[in-house]
DNA sequence: AATTAAATTTAGACAAATCTAAAATTAAAA
DNA sequence: TTTTAATTTTAGATTTGTCTAAATTTAATT
């Protein structure tokens, strides 16, 4: 099945949501796409006319498993085409996003595969997330919100929630990136937010927002 | 500026059309783009309100310097592409065109520019046709048509024309490639077909129509 | 030169994807 | 439990790219 570069982008956003929320809502996928409700109802209406999601008016939806499928191999190619970016022709973590937003919709699975093996099946995209096997496999690895970890506990960033520019900015001068190494010196009931140590660096501030979406895993 | 992948596809296929004919007509478009007439017609009053080119109705169109500045662009993505997928993908030569077809819409220029570096400013594609630089600039080389080759010379395969997948098995089975070190041992006036000899092979026979689009240059 | 044929354009339609404004439904507040 | 607010859906339009069928223009034949 081949679906267009839309449906591609709702079915892989739905799967992201529904991946926090387990049902989606209409406004929520909007705001996610940057599009406006009532186009989301109208593309709804198509992918479940496709049988790829379950969905009754006013009462919100998810995917079925055809469209699990459909959006765990978009996300394979994004990721894919992203370690491809960063390992092979030298871009930035945080700029290869966008491009991938469009390689991600190149049709031939041929391609995607040669491009797999080429790369050498790497299991971890530039933002640590875990890239899907040619099958629709998932390595899922057991790592937590900076926000829950405890005080002064090492850990390691192992994938950034929330990848709009504005905050991989906000990372990159606070020299936080994928494997980076840290505690937290200090938290402020407050706000929530956090002070943070790198080794041989002076600390840093966080917000809980930000903290929320900078994932770690224990340091080894 | 950045153009819809069915502009750059018109764009590239009026840019091929003129390089052979000078003034290019609406059905040999249409044909070229496996399309209608009409809807030809529709995307040259685009193209000309985007002064991309130059057209008066009836008359024939060609691009003017705007239109053939974005062409090449698109050629150059194009065999890019197919240098990529042949040369680091292990692609076969007659299986990239597809690919490179939807992968020559990306519109990221610093990925192309990023992707020559990578590739080492490659300057002939797979099927042997030139790679225009980052600034346009064109090799262009002495080829002439098979059959305009006299007899008995020797010459090196050095592009195809017509990049169609019937005609490229046929010169697959034909044992004829890019490279490819032949000779024309006879010429059939009767059809214009001809025996062509490649060292330590039995000779094989080629129609006009064949012939026509194998170009070759001086063997070294 | 008149007629026929070919090429090209126009007129009108359609599908996909999006939007705004208004209506319907569900959820929250008074 | 009304009333108000938020969410979601529908109705109707718009843009882009395509098509068929008919009309127009240009080219080729008799
Ligand atoms: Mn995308
Ligand atoms: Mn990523
Ligand atoms: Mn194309
Ligand atoms: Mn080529």
């Amino acid at each position: 099945m081949k679906y267009s570069a839309s449906k591609e982008n709702h079915l892989k956003a739905i799967f992201h949501l529904q991946h926090e929320q387990g049902i989606v809502t209409t406004n929520a996928l909007a705001a996610a796409l940057q599009t406006r409700p009532a186009s989301v109802t109208d593309m709804l209406k198509k992918l479940k006319e496709q049988k790829l999601l379950l969905y009754e008016r006013y009462k919100g939806f998810r995917l079925n498993n055809e469209g699990k499928k459909a959006a765990i191999q978009v996300i394979r190619k994004h990721r894919l085409w992203e370690y491809f970016l960063v390992k092979k022709l030298q871009f930035g973590w945080d700029e290869v996003h966008e491009i991938a937003e469009e390689l991600e919709h190149i049709s031939s699975k041929k391609l995607v595969d040669r491009l797999d093996a080429f790369l050498g099946f790497p299991d971890t995209d530039p933002h640590g997330d875990p890239i899907p096997d040619s099958q629709g496999r998932f390595l899922q690895r057991r790592q937590i919100s900076l926000s829950e970890l405890p005080l002064n506990k090492l850990a390691q960033v192992s994938a950034i929630a929330s990848q709009t520019s504005e905050m991989l900015e906000l990372l990159q001068y606070n020299h936080i990136q994928l494997g980076t190494r840290l505690l937290i010196s200090r938290k402020f009931p407050f706000d929530n937010s956090l002070e943070v140590k790198i080794r041989s660096r002076p600390p840093v501030t966080l917000s809980a927002q930000v903290a929320k979406n900078v994932l770690v895993k224990d340091d080894e």
